[in-house]
DNA sequence: CATGGTTTTATGTTCATACATAATAACATG
DNA sequence: CATGTTATTATGTATGAACATAAAACCATG
């Protein structure tokens, strides 16, 4: 037995790592239960617990009491988007981050909004679309519904400077929520504002809140072409 | 002082995301530190940094040594895609897996690829395409770049029953990748292949591996109109 | 008043121990 | 042989104590 000097729980899944990746667990293999590996590592298994942990967590271990830990056979890439404030993302892109009120009226929503949000259909909400810049130049057009009924507030908004988009986050929690990516042609009007050709591909960003079971707002938020999310995997 | 009897993180946790969820505490707000809390919920302080550090991890809360830990200003979402193999996606869904080779051959990498892998542009690459059908229809087209430096293996693969896609991750590690997402138009020969109009907008997912410092794959996959890629935050 | 070293403090982590829990394996019983 | 019960086992979690570490706060010294 090849006993390791592995005091901390990141040096552990270090090495953990590396066998997964030099194949001498291979996809699917039971690992060595905790004790085990922690009497390898000369550590406690409360420190070989949350290497694995964090492992399973990322989908590159699976864990079942009594059963055991064994390599993921079909190891998952997951990748996390962070979906921030869209005037951070500009800013921190070292950008000069500008904004622009498109439309603002209460009406009521589209079926198709009303009906993923799961309230009435004669329900009112605050309509609001804005453009944001980067460097003067359209950067996403932010098209919003507003749930008037849970959020009343919102009325006494006129979203002139500040976006919906960063008013609700200050000011109105969500507890849940889904999002979706997906590719749009550009209407008419969606390639007027971002200044590109009508038909253009667009990425989609959708997003549905609730606070409980109360809706909250329902936005899709369209970029300019050409524009990528990243991550690392 | 309220004492709480909460004797799982799990516990303590929804408490706090309750707490910040009714604005008790309040974005950017300072919370009491581990000690109190452990004090006031009736636990180990061990059991209160566990749940605060899995709420820090999801992007709620900002902790810093001695400085304590705080509401996060600026909440960002995080959203956490699962890119599975694509039959898998396909299975999961309920419809029937169906696999096409497009193209195989054996060349040299266009510049935009060895230059985002970082390798030589004289290096030999097997360049595969293929479809991926649902039900019959198109799903999904695979464009994919691999680095024969780095594995030889594949020259051996047909990928005519089996794709690239699956056969890599099952045989070939990687330490790190790159992922993007973005709107492509479609080309006249993906409008072929995927059964669409040209210029149809197409969400792309483009993926690079690296097993250490060693290029493994390019790959971009080009979904049908209308593909969404859904998650819960 | 600036500057640099020292103290203090909150989080980060390890440890040994104990018990909880899910799920498999073994066994008994009809 | 099927079925239900019991034992076993690996992970999951709680605890208190101890020490590590980063960073803010304080203080001394020029």
């Amino acid at each position: 037995m090849n006993v390791q000097t592995a005091q901390t729980w990141q040096s552990v899944q270090k090495e953990v790592l590396r066998r997964i990746h030099a194949r001498e667990w291979k996809l699917g293999d039971l690992i060595p239960n905790e004790a085990e590996l922690a009497k390898e590592f000369g550590c406690a298994r409360t420190t070989v617990n949350r290497a694995l942990q964090s492992l399973a967590e990322r989908g590159l271990l699976e864990r079942r009491r009594k059963a055991g830990t064994r390599v993921a056979a079909q190891p998952v890439a997951k990748a996390t988007l962070n979906i921030a404030v869209i005037r951070h993302e500009v800013e921190d892109r070292g950008a000069r981050y500008g904004y622009q009120l498109a439309l603002r009226e209460v009406r009521v929503a589209p079926t198709h909004i009303s009906a993923a949000l799961g309230v009435g259909v004669q329900d009112r909400f605050l309509h609001v679309m804005a453009l944001h810049l980067s460097n003067d130049t359209p950067y996403a057009l932010e098209d919003r519904w507003i749930n008037t009924i849970h959020v009343p507030d919102a009325l006494e908004q006129g979203f002139r400077s500040i976006s919906a988009n960063e008013w609700l986050l200050q000011n109105v929690p969500y507890t849940r929520g889904e999002i979706s990516f997906s590719a749009e042609p550009a209407s008419v009007e969606n390639a007027k504002h971002l200044n590109c050709p009508e038909n253009s591909a667009l990425l989609a960003v959708n997003r549905l809140t609730w606070d409980h079971d109360q809706s909250v707002t329902a936005v899709q938020v369209l970029f300019a072409p050409g524009h990528q999310m990243r991550t690392q995997i």
